[in-house]
DNA sequence: ATGAAAGCGCTAACAC
DNA sequence: GTGTTAGCGCTTTCAT
């Protein structure tokens, strides 16, 4: 294989110092510009790219972004990097994806690599752990939360999802159709998401009068299979529930799966109110109310809290404010 | 920001020369055991990552596997960059990801941006284009085409789709349930999976003495709104047709949009079999038939084809059969 | 306007 | 078993 076509391999090309052919290809303006098209004209001609890691070595930045989220399969982290990677191309940064499956040693052995990249910036949904990753890990990393808050050794900016509202929107509007026995289907009071969940359900629950039977809360570690054991056990009769009002994207996922291999009647048989909102969500059963989240705005501030002009001295939270958007399941 | 900690730091931290910490870093034989283990230790504690941009400039290869695909939103896409990332993962590669939108210049940036950082190696699902890419765009790496194939400057590896016997496979079930017209909505001639495909349903009806008449073969551009009119068409009896096959996964998810949002009855009003088999094609109508791809399969195939090791000399074409999967809506 | 030297972090090839 | 040197590609600094 024919070595690769460095700023020294044009220079001796054109006889010339392999100095003035880095000044031409920046475009420094101490190049005479008969020199500097002619260098650039060979450039391209040679094939010549700029090796970024000779310029990371000076210490560059190396324009390289990470994004570690749980998986891909979920269509909201689908769409999340899709929207990521799509701005990525715009600004001319190098977006690395890491799968961590939720597992924090994943997590770790993924910044670990990508500090040997000299990543410049991370994007994390952060894995629920108990322990608090070591400093080390994330020396020189802008580092932003995605979606979920972990207790990190420093302070970083964090991108979260305000939608106790669009909860208790959820509520009344079950309320208003005549449910009493609304159950919530949600995470685990380990997450702060879920806390938040719990208590906004609770709260719209008592405002619109009804009783909050510990049935009709249910929570654990969020996952399909949740969604879809709960939502079998209100088929079944064992909870007993004329509603369900989804807490989480897997969850609801679970939850309604569960329901359509049941051939439930939605929403005669059990009106039903997911998370998240998938495109086949618009499709199936006549369309699913939903809660859905603003995931393009919530790609463009990410990256935009990672842009260096950016620099703020206090620690940000931003909080974005889902939206319950009714069609045919409720 | 305290400059980060190279071999140096940890040398001069303990007194020693930056080669020792070198090869003890490396698990070089060459030290003293009590020495290597100091020196890990220190490193450890210090937080000391190898710099990766350091070792690409010396020629070691970087490990960086490249992914261009049009999009993550495609749920095909989306599994497949899933499988592949936690391949990548398992085997200590790092994955950048571009997204093409089937733009051959996109693509052709991304490739720009790949070879500035020393890409090891790429897979890419090549978007259609009449021009061939120039050969210095993929100068030391290791190119593998995964699903299409395009002409390209040297001879590259390829993954592709064998769904030709699916094609048959869902014409003799079509006509074994007595449908006569059934109608086949694919890609144009254009491209070589189209003109296949649209060959295999050709052949099909003609085994099975029906006659194909040139409304039921229904080809263009590809895409999600293709399918979505053409499945109007066939709703509104513009076009004459009992039932759909779909040759490509867009126009199975427009085909199939336009036949939930009208209401039609599957299969009663018209049978249909999709084309991929997105999570949700098990849940809707009560199962949607259709052409299944062995997804994690191709990913294993495409990292094995990307190790070196695996250095063939002639140009291999790996075709990977599809399945029709049977449920309810035929 | 152009060139020479130095150094970023790392290891192969040599000393010793 | 350990240390020194050189060089990968590039740009900043200092000549000329």
């Amino acid at each position: 294989m024919a070595r690769s076509v460095t700023i020294k391999t044009i220079a001796q090309d054109l006889g010339i110092s392999h100095m003035t052919v880095s000044r031409a290809l920046s475009n420094s303006p101490n190049v005479r510009s008969e020199t500097r098209e002619l260098i650039q004209k060979r450039a391209a001609e040679l094939g010549y790219v700029r090796n970024a890691a000779a310029s990371a070595m000076r210490g560059d930045t190396t324009r390289i972004v990470g994004l570690l989220i749980p998986n891909l399969v979920n269509e909201f982290y689908a769409r999340f990097a899709n929207a990521l990677a799509i701005l990525c191309e715009d600004n001319d940064l190098h977006l690395i994806t890491h799968l961590t499956n939720d597992d924090a040693g994943r997590e770790r052995l993924a910044l670990m690599k990508l500090r040997e990249l000299q990543t410049s910036a991370v994007i994390m949904v952060p894995a629920p752990s108990v322990e608090t990753h070591s400093a080390h890990l994330f020396h020189g990393i802008k580092t932003v939360q995605f979606i979920r808050t972990q207790k990190l050794p420093f302070d970083a900016d964090s991108i979260v999802i305000e939608d106790a509202q669009s909860i208790k929107d959820a509520v009344h509007h079950l309320a208003a159709k005549g449910h009493q026995k609304i159950c919530y289907l949600g995470g685990h009071a380990l997450l702060s998401s879920g806390r938040e969940r719990k208590a906004a359900f609770i709260a719209a629950m008592e405002t619109n009068g009804l009783p909050v039977r510990d049935a009709l809360v249910q929570t654990a570690v969020p996952s399909f299979n949740m969604g879809a054991e709960r939502a079998s056990s209100i088929l079944s009769g064992d909870i007993d529930a004329s509603a369900i009002i989804c807490g989480g994207f897997e969850i609801s996922n679970g939850a309604l799966d569960a329901c359509l291999k049941a051939d439930a009647r939605i929403p005669d048989d059990l009106a039903f109110i997911g998370y998240g909102d998938p495109g086949f969500y618009r499709w199936i059963q006549g369309g699913i109310t939903t809660i859905s989240l603003p995931i393009e705005t919530l790609a463009a501030q990410a990256l935009e809290l990672l842009t260096p002009k950016n620099a703020h001295l206090s620690t940000q939270q931003h909080a974005f404010a889902t939206e319950l958007i009714l069609r045919n399941s409720t």
